[in-house]
DNA sequence: CTGAAAGCGCTTACAG
DNA sequence: CTGAAAGCGCTTACAG
């Protein structure tokens, strides 16, 4: 008997149901077919994929979830779509996760704990599979949502085992220390560290800078040039204006972020100032065009596709309950040596 | 009396149930306090939400979604990541519909027919609320996906009532008409159009560029030159080496977007071309670095974030049942003249 | 290999 | 303003 009429609450849509009964079968065994689930006799898993061809069913998410506590889909936490780099660490992310069957809910952080802190909040309703976030430096609350969410987490961008759980990422500071140690051995003594954002990655390459002047003997030289604006081209130009008229004896410059150099290029090609003659311009990341700039961009290329393709892989790991051999990966970090520097 | 062991399957997590039992009340009055739904007393309002955040309860979107078979997903699918104009345009949809309690799923197609499908027959098992598509041109079968999901779409980058439903965008035929009438304004006669990727709307581009051409009677000097990689830096250098081999009169050249325009003008540079003297840059979308190039870059400024954060406005409408005065947003375009031609 | 029953965690649609 | 019952569309955990 069909409940009263005013109980009913039916969607309209195609149901499990309505397959089971087109294919003469009884729903579980739909499910099964559907899912490629143990064996279910070869006959009827026709019968059941052409009726649910015939009828255009398309499962509901919703209700899979809610039944096997258990979603498809995964978070995937960048602090800012501006930046190219993070762009292409979440291509590379999707690339790994889209054919395994996973879908990416994307959030931007601004590089705003409180704004993590809600993206979490909003995305752990949705019962994720996984987590990918940006970086181990988040507030407690945010540390907290994600271990008391218990969906398994790969951090990104940064290794470090002190922060525990799972990293893809090499070493932001040795990065900065070896681009700085190259502006060295090209007989530089006047080299000023330009960033902007000043995110913790950013701060980590300072580090290195320093590291490197300091081992150097050149601790007294140390010259930061730092501005929280985000990164740009635009910025990078203002930067280099700014540097070499409050430390005109300044020989090289290591920035940041490739789009800052690349606007110090533009900069310097316009204001007549010789590359590398004059100053030597180095950045960081290796984005696109840095090879096609004049002269060509020396820069550290970072390894963030593989990161990405990397972080993806262990997070499947994780949600496949999989073992994970090496759960803080290095993956490195490579100087390109070209002609600006 | 509890159900016998081996049939329960808690998940371990708190549960509107639990909040209620906590705050001594019916998990209905939870449900509407927390929702802000009705007039729940506010003594009773208060005490929900006490016990909600002591218990750190987080709804579940799956159970939520399936009971009132409505969500907060909005789908947007865009064909690349590594064209900056789609990530624009995604960074302002995203910026419109966060802060409205949306959250995005993003599809990437890859300019091809058979991704969107997988990707809409992927998404729609989510019953998305929304769904953002990049331009009118898809196959019958996502059309098809579409219409039968009964989600509200809107259409972005292209403008057309022909294709039905809501759009918001520019006419690209008109565009690349009105960049040609400015090289041709500067006097230049023998314009070559370059274009890579040649998706629907760098055709429609070509299709203004011809126009403009014809309308000067020089229909007989239409070259167009053309490219199925995707667009890049490095693409620019070696198509206007390319050009200038195969056609060496050419004054003027109108890249498809700003990429090329801008690996085109560097690679001038390195090869002593002058710009625009011998020859006459134009690019397409006034992308990030067009301005900083020596010399800037002369293109089109496309709306592509207004077009992003009209196209949310206009679906939350879509979503919330409201009437949509302008189902066909137009939001014009812009020559930007600046020193390359 | 297949199925009937129960349950996942919410909200709807009533009733009071 | 508040609540008891039913149901959303699946899958789990058994049983056969």
């Amino acid at each position: 008997m069909p409940s009263p009429a005013h109980r009913r609450r039916a969607t309209g849509r195609v149901t499990l149901a309505d397959v089971a009964q087109a294919a003469g079968v009884s729903p579980i065994t739909v499910s099964r077919a559907l899912r490629g689930e143990r064996a279910v006799a070869a006959e009827l898993s026709d019968r059941v994929h052409a009726a649910a061809a015939a009828l255009g069913y398309v499962p509901d998410s919703a209700a899979r979830a809610l039944a096997s506590s258990r979603s498809s889909l995964v978070v995937v936490l960048i602090p800012k779509l501006s930046n190219t780099l993070f762009v292409e660490l979440l291509d590379a992310v999707q690339n790994a996760l889209v054919p395994a069957g996973y879908q990416t809910l994307i959030g931007i952080t601004h590089y705003d704990a409180g704004k993590e802190e809600a993206a979490l909040r909003s995305f752990l309703a949705h019962r994720p599979a996984g987590l990918i976030v940006t970086g181990s430096h988040r507030s407690p609350a945010a540390t907290a949502l994600i271990e008391g969410s218990g969906v398994p987490c790969v951090r990104v961008m940064e290794v470090g085992e002190e922060a525990g759980g799972y990293s893809v990422g090499f070493s932001q500071r040795d990065a900065g220390r070896a681009i700085t140690q190259q502006l060295l051995d090209s007989g530089r003594r006047r080299i000023a560290y330009v960033a902007a954002q000043l995110d913790p990655r950013t701060l980590e390459r300072g580090e290195g800078y320093e590291a490197a002047l300091a081992h150097m003997g050149l601790a007294d030289h140390v010259h930061k040039v730092l501005s929280a604006e985000p990164s740009s081209m635009a910025l990078g130009c203002a930067m280099l204006e700014r540097v070499l008229r409050e430390a005109p004896d300044t020989d090289a410059i290591f920035f940041c972020n490739d789009d800052l150099a690349q606007g110090a290029l533009l900069a310097a090609l316009r204001l007549g100032i010789a590359v590398p003659e004059r100053l030597a311009v180095a950045g960081f990341n290796d984005l696109p065009g840095s090879d096609q700039m004049v002269p060509p961009l020396t820069t550290v290329a970072t390894p963030r596709r593989e990161v990405g393709e990397q972080a993806a892989q262990m997070l499947m790991k994780l949600m496949r309950g999989e073992p994970v051999q090496t759960p803080h990966l290095d993956l490195g970090f490579r100087v390109v040596r070209r002609a600006s520097a």
